[in-house]
DNA sequence: ATGTCGTGCAAAGCACGA
């Protein structure tokens, strides 16, 4: 079985890719970020035709989430129970899922903007509710039940998860208090059970030894000069973890005309 | 290099978010 994760920046803006995308690499389950849909603009209809049943939750304009699969999709659950708001509404930042007996959630952290902004408080509350989430459903499903929270988690999580960490000097992803808070939601349901962030290799090559990001930056020719980042996570059960046999970024995504700034995180399952 | 994108509004340019 093959899971993948990736922000599309506009599924409207990225449908031709991802179509090409889906049928180059087969992912049995697909967590999106950033669809920048409605619900009703949500091609759901298109992604059946390739395959693929899908769940979508958003608003329009920014965010939204959602989940493809072709190995069913059962429990949907639209938002996190305590998740915070900004700017007087909730928006759509999450969704998850059962596929195939995985509990799967498609997340999308906010960016924080700035570091000590109401935007940064804002995506530390929101880190806050998904550890209350994670502990409450792996209470409640049990610590074996293969388990993943997937997404753009907009944190590196070390220094070496950016390209030069020098240069991230006062600025949010890197900070001590987002990294906390990642280890954190690891760490909801007890330290012995913590969920595993799934180190992946750079691309689709085995031998590519080259340091894994998942983001560049559209601005400054980020992709072309190596400036990257890896904020898409995989934390994912034990259970999980003991079926992973690859994980890795598809590199090549972010190549050629009118990519993503993301790449796909993809895990192949046992 | 505040250098690129995508969206929506109201308009063929701008504001906003990333």
């Amino acid at each position: 079985m093959r899971i993948a994760t990736w922000n599309v920046n506009s599924v409207k803006a990225r449908l031709p890719r991802l179509r090409s995308w889906l049928a180059e690499r087969e992912p049995d389950v697909l967590l999106v970020q950033e669809t920048k849909a409605t619900d009703e603009s949500w091609p759901a209809t298109e992604l059946a035709e390739l395959g693929y049943e899908s769940v979508h939750h958003g608003t329009g304009r920014w965010n939204g989430v959602a989940i493809l699969s072709r190995v069913g999709l059962a429990d949907v659950t639209r938002g996190l129970t305590a998740e915070p708001g900004f700017g007087g509404s909730t928006e759509a930042r999450a969704i998850g899922a059962t596929c195939a007996g995985v509990r799967l959630w498609s997340i999308y952290v906010p960016n924080g903007r700035t570091v000590g902004s109401d935007h940064f408080g804002y995506k530390l509350s929101f880190l806050r509710a998904l550890r209350e989430q994670c502990a409450a459903e792996r209470a409640e499903l049990g610590l074996a039940a293969p388990y993943g929270l997937l997404g753009d988690f907009n944190v590196a999580p070390t220094d070496a998860d950016v390209w030069d960490i020098t240069a991230f000097d006062g600025f949010t992803h890197v900070t001590p208090e987002e990294r906390s808070a990642v280890v954190e939601i690891q760490r909801a349901a007890g330290a012995d059970e913590a969920l595993i962030d799934l180190m992946p290799r750079a691309s689709a090559d085995p031998r590519d030894e080259r340091r894994p990001y998942t983001f560049w930056e559209m601005r400054m020719l980020g992709f072309q000069k190596g400036r990257g980042m890896r904020i898409d996570l995989a934390l994912v059960s034990k259970s999980l973890a003991d079926r992973t046999q690859a994980v890795w970024v598809d590199r090549d995504a972010r190549k050629g005309e009118g990519p993503s700034d993301h790449a796909p995180l993809v895990l192949d399952l046992d």
